[in-house]
DNA sequence: ACCTTGATGCTAAATACTTAGCATAGTGCT
DNA sequence: AGCACTATGCTAAGTATTTAGCATCAAGGT
C-alpha cells in the first residue's frame, strides 16, 4: 500500500523494486490481488500489464495516517508531532517553507479568536 | 504494536480492549508472542500476567513513523505534512500551542542562516 | 510472420497467522 | 486451607499469506 501511495500508480514489478525486505515477485502479485479484493487497490490495464492505484485518494489517506501517528506516538498532541517534524527537518526546510508555515500558524491563530 | 506504543505498557487484555476490529483473545496473545519473538516487544511479569512494552522507545518510533508518512503520502515534503497537521487541528490547537510552534519556526529560521 | 521478452492466470504446496479450548498455576478473598 | 478468578502454556485445527513454477498471451524488434 505504501509503495502504491508513494508512486501513485505502480505495476507489480515497480512495487517489488521499491520494497526493502522485498518478498518474492509471486508474493507481491498475490498481495496486490488480495488488496484489490479487499477494496484497497484497483487496477487498470496498460498494454500487457496491470497498473495499480489506491482506492482512497492520497490526501485522505495522508490525513488518516497522520491522525494515527499522532494518536499512537504523540499522545494525541498535534503540537508535539509538528515540533518533531520541524526538529527532524531543520536542515531541510528552506527559509521560504518556514515563512509559509509561520503564515499558516498566524492564520490559525486568527481563526481561533 | 500501535496499542502498546499508545499505552506504553499493556497486557493482552488491554490490547484486546483497545482494538477496533478486535480479533480473538487467543489471536492477541499469539500475536504478542510473535512480536516478541521478532524482537519488537518485550514483556515483564507482574504477578500472574505479562506486561508488554515496545523494544523501541516511543520517541524513536514516532520519528520513524512520521518519516514514513511524509515519504509515503506527502512526497517527502515535511512542510506539506506540517501544513496538513495544522489544518486538521485548527480547532484543537490552543493559542499557547500555536505560540510555541511559531517560536520553534523562528528558531529553525535562525539556525538556517 | 517469428522470436524474445515480460506480463498475467493458475495451481499446489509451504509458511504464517488466527482460533478455540483445556490444563495448570498464581492471587486474593473467605 | 479452599474457592473463584484470571492468566499463561500448550496443542490442534482453520484460515490467510507467501512461494515456485508453468501455461498463455500481448508487445516490440527483426
Amino acid at each position: 500500500m505504501s509503495v502504491v501511495h508513494r508512486l501513485g500508480r505502480a505495476t507489480a514489478a515497480d512495487v517489488l523494486a521499491e520494497m526493502t525486505d522485498a518478498p518474492s515477485y509471486s508474493a507481491v502479485r498475490a498481495m496486490l490481488r488480495i488488496l484489490e479484493d479487499k477494496g484497497h487497490l484497483k487496477h487498470e490495464q496498460d498494454g500487457p500489464r496491470y497498473v495499480y492505484s489506491t482506492t482512497m485518494p492520497v490526501e485522505r489517506a495522508g490525513r488518516s495516517a497522520l491522525s494515527d501517528v499522532v494518536a499512537t506516538f504523540f499522545a494525541g498532541s498535534a503540537e508535539e508531532a509538528v515540533a518533531t517534524l520541524i526538529d527532524m527537518n531543520e536542515r531541510k526546510l528552506s527559509g521560504e517553507e518556514l515563512d509559509r508555515l509561520a503564515d499558516l500558524i498566524n492564520r490559525a491563530r486568527e481563526e481561533g479568536r
